[in-house]
DNA sequence: TGTACATCAGTGAACGCGCGTTCACTGATGTAC
DNA sequence: TGTACATCAGTGAACGCGCGTTCACTGATGTAC
């Protein structure tokens, strides 16, 4: 199982995984409309045929590389998921939602991708990676609702809007439109517990 | 000047306004990365040389395009921008997050346009209109904020924070990630005198 | 341990397409006299 | 009012490109005997 990055072999025995790496190392450096297959392959040193051995087409390609970054970004939650660690619930709700801005502007072209084509939807794989990742967000939001003893009928709908808030901000943010502060992330402190229509030092620091 | 619209003349007339009707009527009906220069002049029945005596290239039609979404956002704003009119600030900020959704659910594909393409930005005529838009927005929530009678500075924060919200939902509800309800918009009530900190109340109603 | 063979991950050339853009041109328009 | 002419919005053919995908093929791998 000795893999040699550099000696070019017939078979190159790691192609798929390969070719996802590069995608999203391509994505890193360019806009998500410009990944093409045959720049793919010519990335991995592989004849653009070679690549639908392990895609049935480029559109599917796509989808895996999204699903990656959905399933990266739910690796990444499993330190703030109910059940899991320290801080208490809101804690670990805000958590998720920087976590979610950090990956867009780490990956700002890859997070498009994952967000911007609705038709890609239809690959399995995808939904699936993608669903997992909304369900977090619905599970930690009824845990924080929860912890704060509000009614569970809000959970939904403060789901909807932190992810909405959090999302907006990201793409904003990544687009350049909004204002900067030197902390980051320029928005009224203590959003969430306003949310909740909790004062702030009730749920504050419970760990 | 009376234009006819179906006799085919060889001087159209009117060509660069009925080129950016026909993309903003193609981008209700397929996705915005399928507008291309050939299809929009096959549309308005005009050889696609014809398009280079309005527009150096087809970036810069787009981006009047997008420059148009922007103009048509900013003229249904006139109706709630301070010192327009009935309601009291808050209600009119409110209505501008409002037709702000609005306008993405009957655009997608506009809407996404305007926002996608960051390098678009480079031409002026639309990064005129998107300032003009995006200022809409500060001032709106500097007037909010004064109404309310909240300290200045949470002006800024403020508007990065509805906006984000806003955009968000238009974003994440056309891709069809939020739950519904029976009344549309499922976020919790009040957002926004939770945002400024103050009970509903207290600025409710001021007409 | 050595050979035959099925399997299948690769190759490279080609297909056909639609695209943005350029070019030399043509024909309608409107103004000067 | 009529003619000459400059202007410029159109045409249609062509260029060159990169794309996704297909095809007949080749060569490495691993298993059966």
């Amino acid at each position: 199982m000795a893999l040699e990055e550099d000696s070019p072999r017939y078979h190159h025995g790691n192609l798929k995984a390969s070719l996802l790496e590069a995608a999203v190392n391509q994505l890193s450096e360019q806009a998500e409309d410009s990944l093409s297959l045959r720049g793919l392959a010519k990335a991995v040193g592989v004849s653009a045929a070679a690549v639908y051995r392990h895609f049935p087409s480029k559109e599917a390609l796509l989808a895996e590389v999204a699903a990656d970054g959905f399933n990266r970004l739910h690796e990444q939650w499993q330190t703030c998921l109910p059940g899991s660690g320290t801080a208490g619930a809101r804690e670990r709700f805000e958590r998720l939602g920087q976590l979610y801005i950090a990956f867009a502007h780490a990956s700002p072209a890859h997070f498009r991708l994952m967000f911007g084509q609705t038709d890609l939807r239809r690959f399995p794989i995808l939904a699936e990676a993608a669903a997992r990742c909304f369900e977090s967000v619905r599970v930690s939001a009824l845990d924080t609702v929860a912890a704060a003893g509000v009614d569970k009928k809000w959970a939904a709908p403060l789901a909807n809007a932190a992810w909405s808030l959090v999302h907006g901000y990201a793409h904003l943010s990544l687009a350049g439109l909004l204002t900067r502060s030197e902390t980051g992330l320029h928005l009224p402190p203590d959003l969430l517990p306003r949310f909740l229509q909790i004062p702030p030092e009730v749920t504050a620091k419970k760990d």
